[in-house]
DNA sequence: CGTGCCGGGGG
DNA sequence: CCCCCGGCACG
């Protein structure tokens, strides 16, 4: 009824918060490092939730490292805030360089730099035209906001993405690291954020299923496109953008040569040209030389487009490790995603996380071994209800017996051996296995028991 | 068959 | 509300 699967709301990650917007107003003083944060980018921008577990953590790449060592490199850093130049003192944090904010002594607040254009090593009266740090994302299109009428800085969003994924240091500076009590769902994409290309490309890439037994619960609420994925919020900012200009424009700004890389399971082909994976792939893994327009959306997913420049560093994960089955085609994401031509680079990232996402929505919260054929049977979620405990229990027992069992747990919530009622309904209770008092005391000590006990009730001293 | 306890009824 | 009991399900 009202509650609808608990599990996947799970417990709110107790590391939660709001990270400061684009620029530290009093009120809204984020405070770096407050790690799992929700992060807002202030001016009608999007929002980005961001779970601490799950779908969270965060690859950084080159430039995301630069930033947090060139704020320590400079004694003295000028950033941007609230419209004036303000003098900052780098603060690398705990985690060396992982985390990073700066000090700003006339305000006397610490504050991630909002952009890594926003930081520069001298004073000046506006920007630099060439600023300390250039953000590695130029590829991506800024030109306009998709979802904000107004025009919101991209570059600002995607700086303000990157410190808040600085901030997550574990997980950045960490292997991902999945633990053996991931959720089936997730492990059905195992792998896909590994071979994200974050490592050659440069591209955003989120770790999802960092070893978390529940999902965060910004996956649950992520109902649409509106609200994607955390996962791929990264990756969504492409999307959006794509979807406004495609990806044929941001290629043209993308300054660093490109290749495209064949995401195909033990493929990993590279080529130069988008014509030439598309043919690869159409050829070789699609299995056909159509060049139907169905045909052409499914390439988009099997390859992605990788920076050369930077394909230097070693890939971390063969492709062949992407999604844990091949991709299927049959089992496509269109419905309710956009068209898979725009997910283009980021293709495959995305389409493991919303797969997995259906994948964990389709598949009922706990396995409850309830035959569908019962004649009591009920949905998972209405089981899921009765996690605290059987309401059956609550009735209130009369006045006078007021005897708390203290050597036994009452109401004791059985979050896994929940066995429901297979055969009887709901309104009865499973008979305890623990000793009652007709059991305890006998039936010549009567008066003894408890009077929930005496009246044939369930027994009150000695509840299951 | 013993036990646990739900549902109902009497006072 | 207190108390009791019929009767059912379960082990």
């Amino acid at each position: 009824m009202s509650v609808v699967s608990k599990p996947r709301l799970g417990k709110r990650p107790p590391l939660g918060g709001l990270v400061c917007g684009p620029c530290p107003s009093p009120e809204g003083l984020g405070v770096p490092g407050d790690l799992g944060a929700e992060m807002t980018a202030g001016m009608g921008g999007p929002t980005f939730r961001q779970g601490y577990q799950g779908f969270g953590s965060v690859k950084l790449f080159a430039g995301q490292r630069t930033i947090a060592m060139a704020m320590t490199q400079h004694p003295q850093v000028y950033l941007s805030c609230c419209g004036e130049q303000c003098t900052g003192v780098p603060e690398p944090r705990n985690h060396g360089d992982s985390k990073a904010s700066v000090f700003l002594p006339q305000r006397g607040l610490h504050t991630p730099p909002k952009a890594q254009d926003d930081i520069w090593a001298t004073p000046t009266s506006q920007p630099p035209a060439t600023p300390l740090l250039r953000p590695v994302s130029s590829s991506i299109n800024t030109s306009e906001g998709y979802r904000s009428p107004e025009p919101v800085d991209m570059d600002e969003i995607m700086a303000a993405m990157v410190l808040t994924s600085l901030s997550y240091s574990p997980a950045i500076q960490s292997p991902p690291m999945r633990g053996p009590s991931a959720a089936p769902s997730e492990m059905e994409c195992s792998g896909g954020e590994e071979l994200s290309d974050s490592s050659s490309s440069g591209y955003w890439s989120w770790d999802h299923g960092v070893g978390s037994p529940a999902p965060s619960p910004s996956v649950t609420e992520a109902t649409d496109a509106t609200l994607a994925p955390s996962a791929d919020e990264g990756i969504d900012i492409d999307m959006e953008q794509d979807l406004c200009t495609g990806p044929v424009t941001r290629k043209h700004k993308n300054p660093v040569r490109l290749a495209y890389r064949c995401l195909w399971p033990s493929c990993g082909k590279v080529l130069t040209s988008v014509v030439g994976m598309k043919r690869h792939i159409r050829i070789l893994h699609l299995g056909h030389s159509s060049e139907s327009e169905q045909s052409q959306r499914e390439e988009d997913f099997y390859y992605t487009e990788i920076h050369r420049r930077l394909a230097s560093r070693p890939p971390s994960v063969p492709p062949s490790a992407h999604c844990a089955s091949p991709p299927n085609p049959s089992m496509e994401i269109r419905a309710g995603t956009p068209p898979p031509s725009l997910l283009s680079q980021s293709a495959p990232d995305s389409y493991c996380q919303v797969q997995s996402e259906q994948l964990y929505q389709a598949c009922p919260p706990v396995q409850v071994a309830v035959s569908p054929s019962s004649p009591c049977w009920s949905p998972p979620v209405t089981v899921l209800q009765s996690t605290q405990s059987c309401p059956f229990r609550s009735r209130s027992v009369s006045v006078g017996e007021q005897w708390a069992p203290q050597h036994s747990a009452p109401l004791r919530p059985h979050p896994i051996s929940r066995s429901p009622p297979h055969t009887h309904c709901a309104s009865r209770k499973v008979r305890g296995e623990a000793k009652k008092c007709r059991k305890v005391y006998g039936i010549d000590h009567r008066d003894q028991w408890c009077t929930a006990c005496r009246w044939k009730k369930a027994c009150q001293r000695f509840v299951d």
